[in-house]
DNA sequence: TATTGTTATACTCTATAACTATA
DNA sequence: TATAGTTATAGAGTATAACAATA
C-alpha cells in the first residue's frame, strides 16, 4: 500500500528543518507523465515571464489577445474565443480590462450591428510593442538552452500535442490551471 | 506544476479543415514563441484529462499531490510547495480541499510539532489507484504519437526548460497566477 | 529570529445560465 | 430560430499579508 506508511518524520524525505535543499520527494510515476512535465515546463516559464512583465502587467493571454487584435484589426470577440479555446463570457472579461486600461476598443460592427469589431487603440499599439520586445528577451532565456534544430524539433513536438483534436470533440473548455487552477 | 490546475489558455489554433468553424487569424509573433506553444499543448492535454477525470474530479495538481503523498508519507505542506513550485497558502488551500474530500489527512509531526505530517487514508489510496488507471489511458492517447527516443527527448527538453535552476540559484518563489489565472 | 501552518483578503479564471439586440 | 455580446453567479486557483505556535 502506498500510502499507509510510516516513515517518521525526518527519514530520508525531506531535508530537516532548517536545512538548506530541496526536497527530494519519490516523484512515483509523475516521471513518466507527458502532461506533468509539461505542466512544469509551463510554470517555469510563467514565472520568468510575470518578473519580465511585471513592469507592463499583460499576462500571456492578454498579451494573446493584444497580438491577435494587432495583427487582425477587426476581429471580434468570438473568433478570439474559438481560437483560444475560451468561453464567450471569459473572453468578454479579458477584453473588459484591456478596454479599461485603454488599450483596445470596441466598435459595433457596420454590417452586422450585433458584433463589436476590436482594435488595439494607439497606447494598445505601444505597449503591445514593448511586451514584444521584453518577450524577446524574455524567451531567449529559455530557447538559448537549445540548438537550432532542437528548438524546431521541441516546436513541431508541441504542435503535435495541440494540433491534433481537429476532428474529434469539439474544443471544451479549460480549467486550469494553472497552470493555475486546480486544473490541469 | 504548479498550479493547481488551472492554466490554459488557448487551443485549437489549428488549421480546421471543417472550412465553416474557425477563425483563420494571422498569429504574428505568437508562432515564434516557445511558451506559446507550450501553452496550446498544455491546454490540449487538460482538456482531454479533464474528460478522462470527470468521474474522479481530481484536478492535476490535486492527482500529483496525492501520489507525492502517497509516495512520500509524511511529506510536509512545505516541501510539496516548494517542489511545485506553489505558494504555502495555495497548497494549504489545496491540501484542506483533499483533507475535505476524505482523501489524506493531517497529523501533527512528533518531532517538530509546527508541522502537519501527511497521509493518504484508505479512501485516498483507493482514489489514487483509479487515476493513475485513467491516466495512464489518458497518457497513451498523446506519447502515441511519439516513438520511444521521440519521447524521451521530448520529456528530456521540457526538463531543461524547468530543471534550469538547480544548481546555482535556488528556485524561484512562487509566482504564478494560473496558468491559471491569466496565468500562463 | 526563523519556520510551518494558518487565516483573511483580493483578483482572476472558468463555466453555466439567462438576457439583449440583432440577424 | 440563431448568433454576438452581455450580465450574473458560483466555484476554484493564486498571491499577498499578517498571525499563531513552535523551534
Amino acid at each position: 500500500m502506498a500510502g499507509d506508511g510510516k516513515l517518521e518524520d525526518g527519514e530520508g524525505l525531506a531535508p530537516g528543518p532548517g536545512g538548506a535543499g530541496k526536497p527530494r520527494l519519490d516523484m512515483g510515476c509523475l516521471t513518466e507523465i507527458l502532461g506533468f512535465h509539461l505542466r512544469m515546463a509551463n510554470v517555469a516559464i510563467f514565472q520568468d515571464y510575470q518578473q519580465t512583465m511585471a513592469g507592463l502587467s499583460l499576462t500571456p493571454k492578454q498579451f494573446t489577445v493584444l497580438e491577435l487584435v494587432g495583427r487582425n484589426p477587426g476581429v471580434v470577440q468570438i473568433d478570439i474565443a474559438e481560437l483560444l479555446s475560451m468561453d464567450k463570457a471569459t473572453t468578454m472579461a479579458l477584453v473588459d480590462r484591456l478596454e479599461a486600461r485603454n488599450l483596445l476598443e470596441r466598435r459595433t460592427s457596420t454590417i452586422d450591428r450585433r458584433r463589436k469589431d476590436l482594435f488595439l487603440t494607439k497606447q494598445g499599439q505601444e505597449v503591445l510593442q514593448e511586451a514584444r520586445d521584453l518577450i524577446a528577451a524574455h524567451e531567449k532565456r529559455f530557447t538559448s538552452r537549445f540548438s537550432g534544430t532542437e528548438l524546431e524539433a521541441f516546436i513541431e513536438q508541441l504542435r503535435r500535442i495541440y494540433l491534433s483534436g481537429e476532428g474529434p470533440h469539439g474544443d471544451q473548455g479549460s480549467g486550469d490551471p494553472a497552470g493555475t487552477a486546480d486544473t490541469p
